[in-house]
DNA sequence: CGCAATAGTTCAGCCGTACAACAAAACTCG
DNA sequence: CGAGTTTTGTTGTACGGCTGAACTATTGCG
């Protein structure tokens, strides 16, 4: 709880009210009237129109024209959230593309630019520079349009220091000890500097899961050239003391195993890395995952036993995160998004077989439903949360 | 945040404010006086003096003479946690022993009844009861002495759902499908129910360690029959979903390794539980852990090998959940502790190879600091906790 | 067309904190 | 040794924010 240490005054009471209200309109299943958010939130009709009244002249809620209910009464106004108003920017340098996508609260796409290419053994001056030309492009784009940016987040893939904003290292990008966001210095249109964090890249793309069905606690797997899982808890990312929670690549599946990089053996990464799949199954490891999907679809061999072991050892794997965190669902990404059709069910039956507490409540593998470069719509969804959360500094 | 959930009044700020105050007194260094709470907390004198009043009215903080600093001005009033005040309450059952014990603010043992005695495989309905007797001569010794008790906590050795209260199942005691808190129905002197909740023994002893000097997150680990882990994150359990977080007992060390009683091979304790140290130590699986002290201090070669043997599988399992949540404090706790000397450069040496963040921040293993039966002390911490959390309600 | 019902607004009242002045009790220094 | 200084804690007034009740606005219904 940052959120007691300090002080509470008459304006600390107004901070949480309005947050409370900002949630009430944004969480609801329907657009909400006044009168809805003052029952959902304990709050007088009075307070909740002052406090809504606000928040519309902050430009983060928006009224629709009232409708008339079937009901007798005066018909009432549906809040909903403002769209093209407040921007979250969602930032990524991967291991084989590059990108910048700007969300509005709506959770539409404003404004986005990828650029693909391999990054491998790349220089981080030069492509943070190119970031920077795609980040501003965006910027001017939506600003323009009369938008406002509230802020970026960076996905990496890589050891991120959330506390100090430092990249330790990317072993796929060949990059260490870099410190992007003074690199970046990303500026608003008026020349204020933009608020930009960096995180994980499977952290950011757990985020966002949570656009669509999913419950508040999961484990998120994105299956890349290395392996990287978000813990999310109520919503909420759980980071570590440093943000370097959820390094799974590594975790020993079987010290007789094949030899890894990290200097151990059997390590996850040996077995269900990209690829490892894809040379299991007699592709160059260069190929897109897709060339593997079209080997299992035509009953190669090779590529359905690669697939099983990834399967299997990443089931072992996930089984021993469930016992050490516990959570009941976990959602597969990146290539085992597009696997799951073959790698699912292995996973959930060796989860099924060796996590404890499988036997009081089952655990639930799906794939996930996020679209392609999900950290860069985790990461504006994360901008867009923080917005949500204090929106007394936006209005 | 469970707590921005509810509609904020004029009286919210009150409580907040309470609550401020109180932990700036709880968790000061020296005796703090109303001025110094005022300039920590950021209040004005005013105001922390009327919620001072309200706390010291209430029994939680007491005030100490006033004495004379060496400086001029009026001497400050002292403010400290009064002790005799309010109790928490710690209760275990464990595989052998049954005990309560009560602590109050200053952290001092007020009462406290321990009946050691296997329980393997015993009945948990008669077992409950003699429990409740302990717990109600507890109670009543600390009522007549004064004193209230604020609520209850139970440590049990098995898998807790801490939502329903219920043991799903605790294999060294052989109960499964208990509820305890209706079958202790424990109740103050005035015959009101008293707030119990239950949790797994490892979580409650590793909140025991709070008492002493570590770090605001740490990994404790409890090597006892089974072995369990508690995560503390800010001071505070992470306790998972259900409750069921921290079951590091059957990580896969080597799926090469002995058959384990859950069905799979190779979990960590057949490597590191205690009767396995104790067989591979020559000893009945009956015999104390001091008894392999013994032997080790007279080189034992037996000893020697099974320990170690231990500390590596140990230690292999303790990267892998470093890996996996991010903490750089390890606290080995229970049988660990008293084996420290022989394990803990083992552990340590492992966890320092196979951690990926250790070359960015080392690992610190350490021995557990907090005395015998740690749960009891855990549990009452963890209930005089939630007193200081919300002092509102208990003046 | 009048009445009931519901949404949203206005205004006095209350509560808790801030601010400033004040009282209490030490030290200091001529 | 006593007046000025310094710091602590208290008292009283002002102000901001929420509540509750009364009020206006707008619809459906009989």
């Amino acid at each position: 709880m940052p959120d007691g240490a300090a002080a509470s005054r008459q304006h600390t009471l107004r901070e949480r009210n309005l947050r409370l209200v900002a949630a009430a309109v944004f969480e609801a299943s329907a657009p909400p009237s006044r009168a809805d958010v003052a029952a959902a939130t304990g709050l007088t009709r009075a307070t909740v129109s002052t406090l809504v009244d606000r928040l519309v002249a902050g430009g983060l809620v928006a009224e629709l024209p009232p409708v008339a209910a079937q009901k007798a009464g005066r018909p009432a106004v549906p809040l909903v959230p403002a769209g093209r108003s407040v921007v979250g920017l969602g930032l990524e340098v991967n291991v084989d593309y590059l990108g910048a996508r700007a969300l509005d609260l709506v959770g539409d796409v404003v404004a986005e630019r990828v650029v693909t290419g391999s990054l491998h053994d790349s220089d981080p001056r030069e492509v943070l520079a190119r970031l920077r030309t795609l980040a501003a492009e965006v910027v001017a784009e939506v600003e323009a349009a009369g938008m406002r940016v509230a802020g970026a987040r960076l996905a990496l893939p890589g050891l991120v220091d959330v506390r100090g904003g430092r990249l330790e290292v990317a072993p796929n990008l060949g990059w260490s000890s870099v410190e992007p966001v003074p690199e970046l210095d990303l500026r608003t249109g008026d020349g204020d500097p933009l608020d930009v964090e960096v995180a994980n890249e499977a952290k950011l793309a757990a985020l966002a899961e949570l656009a669509g069905d999913v419950p508040p606690s999961f484990l998120y797997v994105s299956g890349d050239v290395g392996v990287g899982a978000g813990i999310v808890v109520d919503r909420h990312l759980f980071l570590g003391e440093r943000g370097w929670s959820g390094e799974i690549g590594h975790v020993v599946v079987d010290p007789a195993g094949p030899r890894c990089s990290c200097g151990a053996t059997g390590c996850l990464e040996q077995y269900a890395g990209k690829e490892v799949l894809l040379r299991g199954s007699g592709l160059p490891s260069s190929a897109p995952v897709h060339a593997i999907v079209d080997l299992l679809r035509a009953g190669d061999d090779a590529a359905l036993d690669t697939v099983r072991r990834a399967g299997r050892a990443l089931g072992a794997a996930l089984a021993t995160f469930v016992n050490l965190v516990d959570v009941s669902t976990i959602v597969l990404g990146g290539a085992y998004a597009e696997l799951f059709g073959w790698v699912g069910h292995v996973v959930g039956g060796v989860v099924e077989e060796r996590a404890l507490a499988a036997p009081f409540a089952p655990v639930d593998v799906r794939p996930a439903a996020a679209g392609p470069h999900a950290a860069l719509t985790g990461g504006a969804r994360e901008v867009l949360r923080s917005v949500v959360a204090d929106p007394a500094r936006w209005v």
